[in-house]
Order: structure tokens, then C-alpha cells, then sequence
DNA sequence: AGCCAAGTTGAGATCTTGTCTCCACTTGGA
DNA sequence: TCCAAGTGGAGACAAGATCTCAACTTGGCT
């Protein structure tokens, strides 16, 4: 039986907790964990104390965030109107990755949280299915999208937030509904089908969510 | 008046800007000139004769590779049917970007490329606004879209050739379809506006290429 | 109040990675 | 033959991140 914290010591965990999102959010998962200490006001030593590595804190910090969207994504599937919940989630998800910037390298690296950070992203790729299928029975959206695409369509749209959102926020928007009137049913055949699940899981091994300019604050 | 390089000398500049070219179409612009020097069979310090940085390389190399692209810009602008001719463009400047990782480093940062490179840069914006005026004349393209929105939709098709060219090439295409078909006339109207030039330079200044996976060869 | 285990601090040891220099050595060509 | 031009590559230098440790502080039990 492991004894509780020293009072100080819990709230120096919460401090480093609450910083590690911040800077998270506002710079990615590839920030030091000197960074962190910094912007929770403790020194180094305090952290590696408590979090032996990044990877702790990731999993600690993210596996709420993503059951989050998972949620949205429930959420849509009762929605009435099988489109506006499709395109519901998106808005919310891709909001959610504008704020957060740790979100999408959580979501499409394997880099960091291979626990129970990796089991909550496995659990979304249902709801997505879902989302997309029901839309299709519905008429409302093209029959030769998956719902892997989903996620393909959410990392390029991360990727304008990456590039854009300093500067101008929020243009996602204009590329996410340039997107949907594409996935609408009259429609071009696609060129290429939607890999399976092993490329999948290839694609994201290979990925490292890129350094960012270092911005000062 | 400067006397020609010795011929092995000579021999030695091609090998490096072969190397280089290589090299950077591999991986993108942010290599070490080491990798480059022994990727061409030569001393890194034969390499820095030769060229003082990184910076001069990439001006011998990519002016030519943007000015190619510009061209098929304005073949595209001969093409009788404007719709085929913006198609036929984005695919093979996407093409090419899948090829050659360099050039959407150069493309879509400041970083590199001060001189020629950017002035080659800036030479293509007003054919991509004849490209999309073209098509919404002819009525096929949705008037609320602009030039500069190419830029943006081959950015992001850049970032999934990024995520999925080793494992799963030409995946791309895919989403290039999508997108095309969101382009086409019946419209949802577009959320935010497209930003002004001094938006898309301060954009194009914050981005960085990412640092790449180190892949073994 | 006094004590000490638990906790904190932060300079710095260590490692990694890239840039660039320098000088002993080699080589093309007049 | 000779030497200016060219080359090799170890390593100096810089930047930056990870992680440690010995001296110091503090919460909480008695």
C-alpha cells in the first residue's frame, strides 16, 4: 500500500499537470520537460520526481481528451439528421485540435501514449465507421468513402490548423466545408481505395509530429 | 574574371548537387549538409567549399523545379477545357511533390530559397488566380473560392503525401478527388474568406518543415 | 517545539546532433 | 617536375535536451 502525498507535493503535481497542458495545447507533445517545469513554476527535479518521462504525463493528460471526442461522436449517432451529426463531430473534433495542439499528434503518431492513450484511440474507429455508414444508408453522402477517411480528412485539416491558426484562425473552417461538399452524394469515383488496418497502423508508426517554431511568450 | 574549376572539381559540384538533389527529395530540405556530402561520396568539407550553406544549394536546385511547375500552370491555361486544365495541373504539380519532399518545404516556408527561389514562388501566384477565374467563368468552379486556395488544398494534400507516401503512395489521389469535387458548382457558401497576401506571407514565414524520420537506407 | 522523512531546487554532468574549420595530404595540369 | 587547387575527415564549437544529485526546505507526526 502506497502512502498518499505530502500536501505540497499533490499540489505540485496538479501545477505540473495543469502546466503540461497548457504547453501541450498551446506547442504539441514535442516540448521538454524543462519547458513544463518553467511554466509550472518548479524546478526540473520536481517533475522527473513525479513523471519519469513525457510518455507519464501523455497518458495521464490525453486519455480524457480523446474519450472526449469519442463522446461527441455518441453523441452525433443520436442526432436526428444523420449529416448534421456527421458534420456536427467534425466541427467539434477539429475545434477541439485547434485549441490543442497535443490532440493531433496523440491521435495520429504512435510516437507517445502507447497505453491506455493507444486504447482510446482504437476505440474511435468504430464511431467513425458508424458516423460515415449512417450517412451513407441515409443517401447523404457518397458510397465510396470509409470511415478511416474520417481521420485522413481530420489530419489535413490539422494540418492547415498547424500552418494557419496563428496567423488566421480558424480557415480550417473554409477547407473542412470545401471537404464536405465533396463527400456529398453526387460524386467523381475515387482513384484509390482506403487502406487497411495493418497499412493504417504502419502510416501512424511512421509519422513524428514535427518540432515547432519555437515561439516565445 | 574567375578561372574555371579544376576538372575533378568540377566533376566533385555535380556529384553534390546530384547528391543533393536526391537527398533532398527524400527528405526534405532539413538535412545535414554531412548527409548530403556522404551521400555523394565526398568529404563535408569538399561540400563547404563548394557551397557555404544549405541555402546555396537549395537556390542551384529548386529555382528550375518552381519554374517547372509555373509552366505547367500555363499549359494548363491553354488547355480548351478549364476545368481539365486546373485538374491536370494540381495532379501533376502533386505529382511532383510526392517525388520530391523539397519541393513543399520550398513551396510553403520562408525559411529557404530568400532570393531566386521566392522570386519563382511569387511568379506563380497570379497563374493560379487565372486558373480558378478560368473555370468559374465557364461556370464549373464555385465563384467563393480563390487562387490562393490552390496553394492551401496542396498543402494539406502535401501533408497526407508526408503521412502516407512510404506506406501507401499515390493515397493522395484519393482526397485530391474529394476536394476537386467540393471545388465543382453546387456549393455550401463558405464559412471565412480567403486571407490577404500580407496574411499569406506571415502564414508561410511562421511554418517550418517538419523534422523528418531519420530513414535508414 | 523538535525531528526527520519526504520533497524541492537548480547547477551541471552527459548525450546527441548539427555546423563548420583546419591542416596534412593528394592531384591536375602548366 | 612542381605547386596551386582541391580533398579528407577528425574534431572544435554550439545548441539544446535529458536526467542526476547533494545541499537545502518543509509538512506533519509525536
Amino acid at each position: 500500500m502506497t502512502r498518499p502525498l505530502r500536501r505540497d507535493a499533490e499540489r505540485n503535481r496538479q501545477r505540473i499537470l495543469e502546466a503540461a497542458h497548457e504547453v501541450f495545447a498551446a506547442r504539441g507533445l514535442d516540448v521538454t520537460l524543462d519547458d513544463i517545469a518553467h511554466h509550472a513554476d518548479v524546478a526540473v527535479g520536481t517533475v522527473y520526481r513525479r513523471f519519469p518521462s513525457r510518455e507519464h504525463l501523455v497518458e495521464a493528460l490525453f486519455e480524457t481528451g480523446l474519450d472526449q471526442i469519442a463522446g461527441w461522436a455518441r453523441e452525433a449517432l443520436d442526432e436526428p439528421d444523420p449529416w448534421t451529426g456527421l458534420t456536427g463531430f467534425l466541427d467539434r473534433a477539429l475545434e477541439m485540435m485547434a485549441t490543442d495542439r497535443g490532440v493531433q499528434d496523440v491521435l495520429f503518431s504512435r510516437a507517445y501514449g502507447h497505453d491506455r492513450v493507444a486504447q482510446a484511440r482504437d476505440r474511435m474507429a468504430p464511431l467513425m465507421d458508424a458516423l460515415v455508414t449512417r450517412c451513407q444508408e441515409a443517401g447523404v453522402v457518397r458510397k465510396d468513402v470509409a470511415g478511416g477517411d474520417l481521420a485522413l480528412i481530420q489530419f489535413m485539416l490539422g494540418a492547415v490548423i498547424e500552418y494557419t491558426q496563428q496567423t488566421e484562425p480558424g480557415l480550417w473552417r473554409r477547407y473542412l466545408t470545401l471537404f464536405l461538399d465533396g463527400l456529398r452524394t453526387p460524386s467523381t469515383p475515387l482513384p484509390v481505395g482506403f487502406p487497411d488496418a495493418g497499412k493504417q497502423i504502419e502510416i501512424a508508426s511512421r509519422w513524428k509530429p514535427p518540432r515547432r517554431q519555437v515561439t516565445r511568450d
